[in-house]
DNA sequence: AATGAATGAGATTTCATTCAT
DNA sequence: CATGAATGAAATCTCATTCAT
């Protein structure tokens, strides 16, 4: 939103899109690792050079495509949170294999890029008391149903869960996979409204 | 017996040994991605060619640090399943950001590397295995004090939060930290022998 | 057009043409076995980067010299075709050490490099072809008077000696290279348009 | 014949012996490009220092190869000139793929290899002589029935077709070949014994 | 807005060879 | 006889980046 003509080639370019675009695939395909900026051009059918061009440096391409990924994850847990059932869509996200992949390769990539470390930070911070407070007002005093719950807390469990066995799927392993989704969906189950007390929603 | 497909340098050569380490230290200062043949040797003081005498390939030398950083974990496992409280020696382990930060450029790096990966999975469902079994034979049926809890569930739980911990605390993030970290630890104190049930601890 | 598939720098490069040129002279000097992108550029007064800029990979390389001195080789062939005695023409080009040398070193190194050995055998095929083709054409009826031959076999048969008489007078051999040469000699002699039927030419 | 102990590690060994053979073996199957003393050990299951301790230089194993598959040559080259037939029967040598192939290789790497040039020099001489002086023994007047031929002559003549028969087929390239090939049998049938001239075989 | 040219650095790997045991 | 250790050189390739046009 405060956007709009940081660096050379504004925002608005086809070019710079499909730069963006291609190295997020190439993210995907292949790993953060493999992102060069040879190959993204490669991959995008352009010249290394026009790649130079929208981003003089690697970082500046990568925090960007840090900056879309965010957004898109943004994006897809505000419809989340907006949707019916807000706390299993919620977890549905967490568990969500592409996503939660890209999620990880940017991790990997913070831990080895300050600029897209310190992006990540501060997104991973808004975006988890953003997560807070919905819960917060969304569930109520149902966390209680929950012993020794509260909204912070289910956040960073769910997540950490979640992120656990995609992490592990992607390396084949798969014991105890299947029990705590079962876990997780008994809570899921306690939180929603039906139950003896009626919530009153917002 | 020693483990490891024979390769040069038999396993009791101090200039291996030398190698492995300053891998090791190269991966938990900047990060595995940094890892090169050059880089090592320089940080290990020695010629790059005589790494490559070790360790034919980049490969060969990742699957082995990575074998020796799971055989570490494995005693520190091994260890918190001997210990007095099991269950919240694991836990410790889980959250102890030394290791898990190296698990994590482990997991990283098996993204990207098959070799190592093809490792990390075998070992991964090997120790979750373990935990497991070690986990139904010392709780026993205090398990159901956690409603709906099983020990794979557990495992798998513990785990995932405690990575998810660690790995935001590697960003700075802490939102919801001590929050679920007190939860897990209302678990562990339900799971402990002391309670209304005396635990006949064998 | 100009034939080729597109690669880094157009093929009007003075640079292009250089790296190309510097390669061949390397080759002829010392063997297709010690052409290596460092030595090129070297020879060439080049940085080694600058040589795989226009080549991204030594076969890249070595096809494109292939294909030139094939290009050369076609067009002394054509000469020599066109000549007034073309049967001649080409046995001297047969027997023209540079040339042969050049590419009994293409034939090697097709050998070992499947990505030359490809262009080279469709080539080879063609020129052959091309050569039957004329030599039925200027010959007509007179290749009757070199009992059992014809014009495919004798293509063969002249190629065949006179690249075996270049072979081994590079290794300083030579016994049998007079009188093979005289015996061919009397088969052109034989063939020529002089003799008891006037040949019409063209 | 003059041999034994010329270098460390006599003649005699089983191990020197083996080193030679996978030598062979790698230049057949790779090409002489591809052999070094690494691949020749990692051939023969052996360490590379075991071949330096045989052959201290690899071309000392290069001269060696080729001082046996020369000695080979010969082998086969006086049984085909001992045989009923010995013309056809040497024909038939020069066509065979597998030896004219290696003799190739051996070409290529007299290129390169001063040291393996020089005794293929020598060996070449000696061994179109030896033929040379059996054709004029075996054929006697008989040459004379194919017009302008001598000994000499047709020794460089078939090896050269048939070199250049094989060379090709190893390039996929075939025009020509069935034509030459009849073209040659037809030369043998006319000096072959039977005839109106019945021959006084030694 | 785009691109061809150029470069220095470095990664990965292979090599022949030496030496001490 | 045999081998483990070590090394310097080189080959091949990829990279990020700069610059002039």
């Amino acid at each position: 939103m405060a956007g709009a003509a940081r660096r050379v080639g504004a925002e608005t370019s086809a070019t710079r899109a499909l730069i963006v675009e291609a190295t997020n695939q190439l993210i995907r395909d292949e790993g953060y690792a493999s992102v060069s900026t040879r190959r993204v051009a490669a991959h995008a059918g352009l010249k290394p050079s026009l790649v130079h061009y929208y981003f003089p440096t690697t970082d500046d391409l990568l925090v960007e495509v840090s900056r879309l990924g965010a957004a898109q994850s943004d994006r897809m847990i505000e419809e989340a949170l907006a949707s019916e059932d807000p706390l299993r869509a919620l977890w549905k996200f967490f568990v969500d294999t592409s996503r939660t992949a890209m999620a990880l390769e940017f991790m990997a990539m913070a831990n080895h890029r300050p600029a897209v470390r310190d992006y990540m930070a501060q997104h991973s911070e808004e975006m988890r008391a953003r997560q807070v407070e919905i819960f917060k007002r969304i569930l109520g005093d149902r966390i209680d149903r929950l012993e020794g719950f509260d909204a912070a807390g289910l956040s960073l469990i769910l997540a950490g869960i979640g992120r656990a066995i995609v992490m592990e799927e992607g390396l084949g392993v798969s014991t105890g996979h299947a029990e705590a989704t079962r876990i997780v969906e008994m809570w899921l189950e306690k939180l929603a409204f039906a139950g003896d007390q009626p919530g009153a929603k917002d």
